[in-house]
DNA sequence: ACAACCGGTGCAAAAATTGCATCGGGCGTA
DNA sequence: TACGCCCGATGCAATTTTTGCACCGGTTGT
């Protein structure tokens, strides 16, 4: 779009740093890029950077206006993305911000169940903790967010919650599968395999240990929930994940199963969007999608 | 603002019907004008006007994209008006939708208190009855709005509720003073001065009336909330208002007391903006001190 | 002291926008 | 049926805007 220009040279600028950068970016001369700033924020009426000496930054004053342009060319999709619909060409893109947890099954599923009726649409999956995932959402960078335990939840609006128990993650064989409940100080005397505190499950863990009087000290502390599915089978170790990423426990190729709800209080797998905003239509339809396909999972929970 | 230009030129083709009308409009020539919406049309993907024999009009698509120009426009006034809020200019613009009652005493006396502090605000007031304000809202035409019974309450964010009775308006001397409680019977054998039926009190009196099996004729309808006032000082007649835009009994120049309750509900006064809008500082700043205001009316209300 | 950056500016070349003249087509009226 | 009127579209030249080039003054780090 023609007429977004300037923003988009604001853009490169903010990323670049310095003029001089940006215009290699941009295929353009410092000189000419230099005086489209300047002419924008003569129009605006304030300037929108600060001048240092090693280049330029946003000023408060610029930060709301990027606040502005980035709702302008969202809200520009979500048209484009409606007139697309009302000419009957189901195309689009759904950008998603997601935990790791939803990586092996869920996401995979559900995406490919969705492209069979909509080949057209396209889609990111952008893997974030939840702190990133929300400011995604913010910044615009992802349309929908699935996430376990957010942090913040302001300006975040809540599509469905599913609870989801914290499980413990052994070898086949274990003295951990035995007993009727599982305890979370069972677990505790055997080598941990944690992921960091940025993660939901760590942060369950952390207040359910603190209750008991117990800390967690991990033999290994990972952001890869792969490395800790796969690392039990290794050594006799025990992890911690939600059951959504999960095979049931006789086809995954090692144990899970929840810890005692008393011991660590479930948490909630939160399917959210940005507070007041419209989305293009296809990440609407999807989230659609996802809000029944979890409401299945809750029924199936519930019943078993 | 420059880059703004192409979408001022389509709405002033939306407004005009035709592009030579536009074009005189706004002082270019048909044809540049003709092919700015051609080149916004290529870039944008699709044809946002039909052309018919007798001009332009927007198809489907177009109503979207102007949807989305609207919300550029205001966001844009946000952002220069949260700027201007830092830069610590303290001005801005309030436009707020309002009923006719309003207009006597509550909205010049909360206007004056406002621009006391703020001399650099301007206001416009936008007189609407009750479907016009939201869908003033919803076209951001109009930043707040203040109305008696909204009729659709969907995209309407309340920001403060007063319940209102609705009172009847009386020549001095009248007997409808003197019964201890005002039963809408008695007010029924008079000859009636209503608002049109776009206003909720005389929506509140229609049920009323329904549900104790009389109907009501109106000796004179009027859009004019002012007219009902004086015209029951000419003729022994009936009216109706609420009291937020009446004076005390004493100081009116004419009676009015409360109907009683049992007979026709309470309506609310409702002050509220675009759902998930987020407002100019002084727009914003105005609801806030507006929101006291008619705290300080209900405290006052219950008091007495 | 010097090189390497930085943003800003005068001036001419390049590119985009605009105005003018004109075309073809639908619609109402005679 | 014919005519005038108003509509949007387009080729071409004039005009305005944007860009590139060369260069200035200033700060930072070596």
């Amino acid at each position: 779009m023609r007429y977004l220009r300037t923003f988009e040279l604001i853009e490169a600028v903010v990323r670049a740093g310095s003029i001089r950068k940006a215009a290699e970016d941009t295929n353009l001369t410092a000189s000419a890029l230099n005086r489209r700033i300047q002419g924008f924020e003569q129009e605006f009426g304030w300037p929108i950077f600060e001048r240092l000496p090693r280049g330029m930054r946003l000023n408060p004053a610029g930060e709301l206006l990027m606040q502005h342009i980035r709702l302008q060319r969202t809200d520009l999709a979500r048209v484009q993305s409606q007139v697309a619909d009302l000419s009957g060409e189901r195309r689009g893109h759904v950008s998603i911000a997601c935990s790791q947890a939803l990586l092996p099954y869920f996401l995979p599923q559900q995406i490919a169940i969705y492209r069979a009726n909509h080949p057209g649409v396209t889609f990111s999956i952008n893997v974030r903790d939840r702190a990133q995932a929300e400011s995604d959402l913010a910044t615009y960078s992802s349309d929908l967010a699935l996430v376990f335990e957010p942090v913040h939840l302001v300006e975040f609006d809540v599509l469905y919650a599913l609870p989801q128990r914290v499980h413990a993650v052994y070898r086949e064989g274990s003295p951990l599968g035995e007993p009727a409940t599982l305890r979370l100080r069972d677990c505790l005397n055997h080598r941990l395999v944690l992921p960091t505190s940025a993660y939901g499950v760590r942060n369950l863990l952390q207040l359910a240990a603190t209750s008991i009087g117990r800390s967690l000290t991990p033999t290994i502390e990972t952001e890869s929930f792969d490395l800790i599915r796969h690392y039990v089978t290794q050594e006799n170790a025990v992890g911690f994940q939600i059951p959504i990423g999960l095979k049931p426990p006789g086809e995954a190729g090692f144990g899970h199963r929840p810890l005692a709800e008393r011991d660590v209080r479930p948490g909630q797998l939160l399917l959210g969007q940005m507070k007041g905003r419209a989305l293009p239509v296809a990440s609407a339809k999807f989230g659609q999608q996802l809000v029944a396909a979890l409401e299945g999972l809750a029924a199936q929970l519930g019943a078993s």
